[in-house]
DNA sequence: AAGGCCTTCAACCGCATAATC
DNA sequence: TGATTATGCGGTTGAAGGCCT
């Protein structure tokens, strides 16, 4: 057997909410905390159902909700983390102190939207909307689009997963696998039956100068995996068993005056001090 | 003043996943 | 281990208020 029903669905008011019946909620969770949302409403005196408390207070009453218009900063962070996410509401959230997921979705369909439309911006594809009609093929963001489209061309680049097969294999016998990149509205035209895998990256040219400047120093092909040239590892703990990142990477420990990659430490690809956006902890599915 | 349309946003619904029995 | 429910999430709805004619 499992659980037993959260609640009586036959009794319980629906619809907007009374004074009365928040003050309950409030006073409740504010001596016994919050949780346990199957008993609450009971324990409370409340005839809602436990997630219509849930919700009720975790977008209403909550004590550390940020009331109010959303601030120009707070604008730039939701359209930047939409592009990056999609409609991924509570990660989004978690990173927009006093906000819910429901305030920013409904701020996005209201506001944000209607925003980039009128800017020429696909809200879904955040490019130009006669690009999304016909994509170019170039890289290269044209000189009279703004900085968002320009930041979108560089975080919705790609790596392709190497098609040579097993990696560690193809280190050991010499050989360099091929990688590709290519735009992310490109390959979702093309080639939608590809299972691709999603990596924030910076932007291809400062990858193909990081690589031509590797190559002009160590005179050989030097790849690596975006984890470690971002550090995200601290290159031990890297997955990509690639001999070239545990190559490079102790070579920087014991002499730092010739780390090339450290350019790329705490690059700021979002205009945000990593302080604000923790990526590591961001989960991309 | 009244009716229609539009906008906003709280609340609901359905689904996926986690938790429990 | 499978059945069942709780929880959390994203999409959608609908009431309320504002604006326009």
């Amino acid at each position: 057997m499992g659980r037993s029903p959260c609640c009586e669905k036959d009794h319980t008011n629906k619809g907007a909410w009374t004074k009365e019946e928040d003050d309950k909620l409030v006073s409740y969770i504010k001596s016994h905390g919050e949780g346990c949302w199957r008993s609450l409403p009971r324990s409370a005196g409340l005839l809602r159902c436990g997630k219509s408390c849930r919700l009720r207070w975790i977008n209403y009453l909550r004590p550390d909700l940020k009331r109010g218009n959303f601030t120009l900063e707070e604008d730039d962070l939701i359209i930047k983390l939409h592009s990056l996410l999609g409609n991924k509401w509570s990660l989004i959230a978690t990173r927009l102190p006093g906000r819910t997921d429901n305030e920013i979705k409904n701020y996005w369909n209201t506001h944000v939207k209607r925003k980039l439309l009128r800017g020429g911006i696909d809200p879904i594809t955040h490019r130009p909307i006669n690009e999304t009609k016909a994509p170019r093929v170039s890289s290269e963001p044209r000189d009279t689009e703004d900085s968002l489209v320009k930041f979108l061309s560089f975080s919705r680049q790609l790596e392709i997963k190497e098609s040579c097969g097993d990696n560690k294999r193809n280190n050991q016998e010499g050989l360099i696998c091929k990688k590709e990149r290519v735009e992310y509205s490109v390959v979702e035209e093309r080639c939608l039956d590809l299972n691709l895998e999603l990596r924030i990256s910076p932007p291809w040219q400062d990858q193909q100068q990081h690589h031509d400047e590797t190559k002009l120093r160590f005179g050989r092909e030097k790849f690596r995996c975006t984890a470690c040239r971002f550090r995200l590892g601290n290159g031990k703990e890297c997955s990509c068993h690639n001999v070239n990142c545990q190559v490079e990477d102790s070579t920087s420990s014991s002499n730092s005056s010739s780390d090339i990659s450290c350019s790329v430490v705490g690059y700021d690809f979002l205009g945000l001090n990593t302080s604000v956006l923790d990526f590591c902890s961001l989960e991309m599915n």
